[in-house]
DNA sequence: CTGAAAGCGCTAACAA
DNA sequence: TTGTTAGCGCTTTCAG
């Protein structure tokens, strides 16, 4: 820098100002230090600048997996929303790994990065004190806890009642769920022990309670009773998990006119395992999934699906993380809901 | 710092040394100065590290397009390289413009990161100079231009060798090329202007090149006849644009025994299209695709693909370019090939 | 083995 | 408006 000044015959004072779009300067100094700049090719010393500065222009984002298209998909939002506010992401994958994701957390002490989102997968009821602190943070998808932050939410309540509207409307009778948590069922209330889960129930399930949960609320409010025996509830959430639950729902001899798969994935699978047993989508049974991947758009036949706005979230979770940056300091908790809502495609046309 | 070292009873210089494990330390202050972090909580500041020390264990990953889950799964195993190596990754997504392709180079200046991992789209001849400089860099992908650095290379021609081997051994004569670049066909050598590629032909073109010819000498190898009316031009990668090109293929009367299509996506969409033609995989069509994607397993019927072994391709890029970080300075230019195999599955089996 | 001290390159008070 | 200067928190000689 000082090479830059001495160079424009200025101080180093006003070439910071001139980097720093500062006003108040004359236009025949910014001309002589641009040039210089241009000249010596002279770039700002991040570290330096960070340094002195306390802030780095970086964003920290933590998810479970990039090979989720889930949550490509959603990273790939996250960048852009971030690079148009000029803030550089560095993207850790946690692997479904609850050291990392309280690594991920921890790290923030280093201020590496001004601010954190994190997609908690497996941190629980208890991990709050580890998310204490003033540094800005965004708490992403289902309320696992009560993270001491703001928290942007999946609007699954909305989504899995366009979702019955639509299929009611549609005349479906029998609708299963594929994806879903029995335990979520009022009559056994919601389990502390969640069967198959974990301690530190993972977010696949959770989400899965939460949309069943939606779903169970948005049949009661359409007077549809809801029979447990269509709840299936799959090993996994990737598309062989759902082709082989809606197998066993068949083999199981349970008739229904319609699945509600909690994801994309789950629904890819549903698809694949009716063509097995030679059962038409949407004439025999209709399908309907949550995420609305790009792929689900594209396959034949095409998903109809519940659409979360991701773009929406990412750019909730980015103004919200900005703004606390900014602010110097932690938003209180409170949850925004992205309302979701219903992309109707082949495999459940809209009328 | 200087708090712990004042409360461990010693100087920031022994603080400094223990945080970076350098040895000869006595047990006791060692045992102290850990007392003393965890006492006060202390964690390192990362920008005044940064400055001091000149690096930032950072890396930079530059690559087109999450959401296409090649990509996506690359930079999961990036993620996963980098952090058995104790670095953070921050992942530049440039979307297919090549002024942020060419930003996210320019960038490096700032020394944000320690090096670069660079899967180039769009930039094309011309462009090297750009890349000078002898900051750590790795070139990934087809080789677009001549990179003045290490270059990370997919198997092409091992793979497509592979895949006419597989073909050619099931009895296959025919066999159709989705994604294929007609340019590529020795008739009319390579042409200058590729028909609708943008100036600076993008990688899909030029993976496709590169993939067709492979595919072309391999066939050669073979002493197997091609017939130019099989090699099918998609409009996109997507699975979409396989459908639409094998539609295509059939609707103009073609017969084939065998798809290669030139990436899964395609694949995805070349399965759907013999399928709506009432085509059977694999009895009346074989179908191979390249890149194995996670999913290409799980699908109906599962595909057989090049896998073009990810992870090896991002264990050598990252450890070439620590090692240039270790070296303080550039590698010399020159293509790392990672030999790529084929994964029998349904689509084409091995037998 | 331990401690004192000199900067790394930049920003921001403050003075002019 | 522009220039001078004191650190930001850490690492790393170099003496002891």
């Amino acid at each position: 820098m000082a090479d830059v000044a001495r160079a424009a015959g200025v101080s180093v004072a006003s070439v910071s100002n001139y980097l720093n779009h500062r006003p108040y300067m004359t236009e025949a100094m910014r001309a002589r230090i641009a040039a210089a700049v241009a000249d010596l090719g002279y770039q700002v010393d991040a570290a330096a600048r960070n340094l002195r500065s306390g802030q780095t222009r970086l964003l920290k984002l933590s998810i479970p997996d990039l090979r989720q298209l889930y949550f490509a998909e959603l990273a790939e939002d996250f960048l852009a929303q971030a690079r148009a506010h000029g803030y550089g992401v560095i993207v850790e994958s946690t692997s479904n790994n609850r050291d990392r994701e309280l690594e991920s957390v921890r790290s923030m002490g280093t201020r590496l990065a001004d601010g954190l989102i994190l997609s908690p997968q497996l941190m629980t009821h208890g991990d709050e004190p580890m998310l204490a602190g003033d540094w800005p943070l965004v708490v992403l998808g289902e309320r696992l806890f009560d993270a001491p932050a703001p928290h942007v939410a999946i609007g699954n309540r909305a989504g899995a009642k366009a979702v019955v509207r639509h299929l009611l409307a549609a005349g479906c009778r029998r609708i299963a769920v594929v994806g879903g948590v029995r335990a979520a069922l009022p009559a056994r209330p919601a389990a502390v022990g969640l069967p198959g889960a974990p301690a530190g129930a993972p977010a696949e399930l959770s989400s899965g309670v939460v949309r069943t949960r939606a779903f169970l609320d948005a049949m009661r409010e359409a007077g549809a009773p809801v029979d447990a025996r269509l709840i299936a509830e799959p090993e996994g959430w990737g598309s062989q998990d759902g082709r082989r639950a809606v197998r066993r729902l068949l083999d199981a001899g349970e008739r229904f006119d319609a699945v509600f798969a909690l994801n994309d994935l789950l629904a890819w699978g549903v698809l694949r395992g009716l063509r097995d047993r030679g059962l038409r989508v949407p004439e025999d049974v209709r399908v309907v999934g949550f995420d609305n991947l790009d792929e689900s758009a594209a396959m034949s036949p095409s998903l109809t699906t519940v659409d979360p706005h991701r773009r929406q979230i990412a750019r909730l979770a980015v103004e919200s993380l900005l703004a606390q940056i900014e602010e110097g300091r932690r938003a209180p908790a409170g949850t925004i809901e992205v309302p979701a809502s219903l992309v109707c495609r082949e495999s459940s046309p809209a009328r």
